[in-house]
DNA sequence: CCCTGATTCGC
DNA sequence: GCGAATCAGG
């Protein structure tokens, strides 16, 4: 595949619009996130802001005219912190009345001990679950069980985990709760 | 581990 | 000019 005017084309307008290399690459197909890259930078528009230390090459770099100050179309994040503190509901699905001959429940932590926060942002990601069974588990799916294991409503939620944990961002709010918060958290 | 972009350098 | 390999940050 070769850069016609059309993939350059689609290339500057999703790179604009702030698509990452990868999935240019992906809708151009027949390139790789490296080549995209690449153009993009023998392009020209490369500037993205990274949290790259930029390697400063000291004073050197001309200032150079810019004939075309970006726009920098940030709509800015209002990001309503609506921090509800609806006496959170236990998710539990309605426990079955027989307790399972077996062990311990998983871990399912007692909603009494768990930041508001977090536990609302559980019990709203369970809605978007993938419900998975033990075998559909991946290395990258949430492993976080929600239900009871001796009952049919049982299931992993199975989101796309966060980054080296075991569980998607969600679940790892629940579960690794800083000790500090959990003792001594009444204010 | 996965993902991002940035750079380098042989082709 | 191209892009894989490699680097570096998250």
């Amino acid at each position: 595949m070769s850069w016609t005017d059309e993939r350059v084309e689609l290339l500057k307008k999703m790179w604009g619009e702030g698509q990452s290399a990868s999935q240019i690459a992906k809708e151009l197909g027949g390139v790789t996130r490296n080549a995209v890259i690449g153009k993009v930078h023998r392009l020209g528009l490369s500037n993205r802001a990274t949290t790259s230390t930029k390697t400063e090459t000291k004073a050197k770099a001309a200032p150079k005219a810019d004939t075309k100050p970006k726009p920098t179309p940030k709509p800015a994040e209002p990001a309503a912190k609506a921090a509800p503190e609806p006496a959170a509901p236990k998710p539990l699905p309605a426990r079955k009345q027989i307790i399972p001959a077996g062990q311990p429940l998983p871990p399912q932590p007692s909603a009494n001990e768990i930041s508001p926060e977090a536990l609302a942002k559980v019990s709203a990601i369970e809605k978007k679950a993938k419900r998975l069974t033990l075998m559909e588990l991946t290395e990258r799916t949430c492993k976080w069980p929600v239900g009871d294991p001796a009952t049919d409503d049982f299931w992993f939620c199975g989101l796309t985990v966060q980054q080296g944990k075991p569980y998607c961002e969600a679940h790892v709010g629940v579960a690794f709760q800083p000790m500090s918060s959990r003792r001594d958290r009444r204010r």
